[in-house]
DNA sequence: GTCTATAAAGTGATAGAC
DNA sequence: GTCTATCACTTTATAGAC
């Protein structure tokens, strides 16, 4: 649940009520997915009501891409920089999925809404589209790298190395983190 | 889409609307997963109205219900075969696994569901965790088989090897054949 | 900044004609 | 067996009071 740091029971808080709600909202995502969250149900979780919550937030479209921010901000040190070359680039993704390990909700959240996102016409298919391609370019380009500089095992091709350790990645995580694992049976 | 085989424009279809319309739940529930798929909406696939749906199926759940059924129906021949053993039956998975490769649709549609039911509200929530827990406890019999057989490498313990095998798999088609694939960072 | 009240549209489901 | 019409309910979003 949201934590409840309210002064007492009129005046609700003095600061960032907006902040609750992204953290409601990323709940409420997590349990349901986005379409079958309603904005009744956040309100009730951040303690408002929903027009409450469109006042911070003109759609509920815009508060799922504000959840989707919050969530790339919090991420950002832990991510490769730019710049970064070959072997380092990919042992600084391998401290990116452990440090994912920590933030359960969040790989839930990205979990569902992934998913929910396979269709074309959901909010966040653009946002999930470009960043898988985004991610797999870094990827590749950081195993080319790696294999030019001499630091792969010589079989290894770039092309096919580079999705199958992100499919490696999600797996690990998804599964030992999901209420109800991923099943392709 | 739906394969359109009435005789003609007014009498529709001499036989099997049913199986129409779970064809077009089935695809609709893979573009947008269960509860953003309205029964109008399937409805229209199947060129009927959505009265004429529900004629067919008491609810929407059930509708839900007869689609994983009928995978459930057309996975069975691939699927390994009650008493088989260890290295046999862990075979047998890996055939169930290539079978499934040609199922695009299927696999899509179980992909986009699984993670929606994660919460433990959804009307498909109990289908999918029964499944699992049968399907690990089948794999973990046959890795225990398998070692006590001498069939395996020495240091694979199989309550560890039994999830891996599982999310591998998972991991390899899913992220083949997802329109945008899943995605933990 | 948050509320009550309400609008406009969509939902699953039912009744009854044909 | 499929339709039209409709019910009761929920949804996102807006208007206006406080």
């Amino acid at each position: 649940m949201v934590e409840d740091d309210r002064l007492d029971g009129r005046q609700r808080r003095g600061r960032d009520t907006r902040a609750h709600i992204i953290s409601a909202a990323m709940e409420q995502f997590c349990e349901s997915g986005y379409r079958a969250s309603s904005l009744r149900d956040i309100a009730a979780r951040a303690d408002i009501t929903h027009p409450g919550v469109l006042y911070h937030f003109p759609t509920k479209e815009a508060l799922l891409m504000a959840v989707l921010q919050r969530r790339d901000e919090q991420g950002r040190e832990t991510r490769p920089v730019v710049g970064e070359m070959g072997r380092a680039a990919l042992a600084s993704m391998a401290a990116a999925a452990a440090h994912n390990e920590t933030q359960r909700a969040m790989v839930e959240l990205y979990a569902v809404l992934s998913a929910e996102a396979t269709g074309p016409d959901h909010p966040a298919h653009a946002y999930f589209t470009e960043r898988y391609e985004r991610l797999h370019a870094n990827v590749l380009e950081a195993y080319t790298v790696a294999r030019d500089a001499g630091d792969l095992v010589d079989d290894v091709e770039p092309r096919v190395a580079a999705p199958q350790l992100i499919a490696r990645i999600i797996t690990a995580h998804l599964n030992t983190q999901l209420r109800v694992p991923l099943d392709a049976f």
